[in-house]
DNA sequence: TGTTGTTAGTTACAAAATCAACTATTACGC
DNA sequence: GCGTAATAGTTGATTTTGTAACTAACAACA
């Protein structure tokens, strides 16, 4: 959308966005929900400490800018499905060291698979360089702040 | 991210997708709640009726993939707040007309003014081939259901 | 004209997100 | 050390969303 005077709001960017983001996460999300009886935000805090291993709530929270409660249901939710373990740190005993457990990691690896090959069938919609294009532009878009 | 074997979620398109669109609607969103304390789907609504005139509620949830009740609520909050107003259609007593009042149609005004400042505060991040892409990508990444 | 099925929209109840208050621990200033 | 402020995480109350059941109106067709 031209940059001059006549904008039009379907092609707000902020809209744009939210309308990609829902309609791509569905099918993932039926997967997750389905397979695992698992939530957005359970997801997402395991996908975290798959992704980069043993942390603290806290730094999910930073690296996910989910809400500390948020993270702390989800990580209560995990741990009862016996997905992951928490251990005091004993150098500051209001820190909590989050583990997955091998069920966790299974699990992770399981949908690390199918997220792999969903967003095979979502990239080929475009040409490599667009499709490198746009994860380089939606990165600098989510470190706006 | 090389669509070949190292694929890392951090790349994975629903996700970034989902960062991006929270990271950039969350200033705008700030504006329409502090400033008519609406919702998102509240705001959602009044800007299909500002952006395209006289429509049922089902053809709000046409456009916008709102679920029914979602938009029913919306609309009744926007009615409380006589932003809208309701009209039986005769051929078709099922249906109801939504339509911005006045008040409606000047918070319409007043928030297309605050999308178009602040999507061209996004925008300019990116050369503006770039930009037009990323709406096109957008654009079709939305409609893949 | 029934009768059956569908559609637009609302409402009630359950699930989840948000916000504020709370506990326990650590850090800082003196 | 002691008192105050800040931090990690939890819990409870309120708000918002999601799901399913519901009402009212229309459509199709015997």
């Amino acid at each position: 959308m031209p940059e001059n005077q006549d904008f039009d709001l379907i092609d707000f960017l902020p809209y744009l966005l939210n309308q990609a983001a829902e309609e791509s996460s569905l099918a993932f999300h039926q997967v997750y929900k389905a397979r695992y009886g698992m939530l957005r935000t359970e997801w997402r805090v395991l996908f975290h400490l798959g992704r980069y291993g043993a942390l603290t709530a806290k730094d999910i929270g930073a690296r996910a800018k989910m809400h500390k409660t948020k993270i702390s249901r989800a990580v209560a939710a995990l741990e009862r499905r016996r997905f992951l373990t928490r251990t005091r740190d004993q150098r500051d005993k209001r820190l909590e060291i989050l583990n997955l457990t091998s069920a966790g990691r299974a699990v992770y690896a399981d949908l690390h698979d199918v997220a792999r090959s969903y967003h095979q069938t979502l990239v080929v919609l475009f040409p490599p360089e667009d499709a490198e294009r746009l994860r380089m532009m939606l990165r600098q878009l989510a470190k706006i702040s």
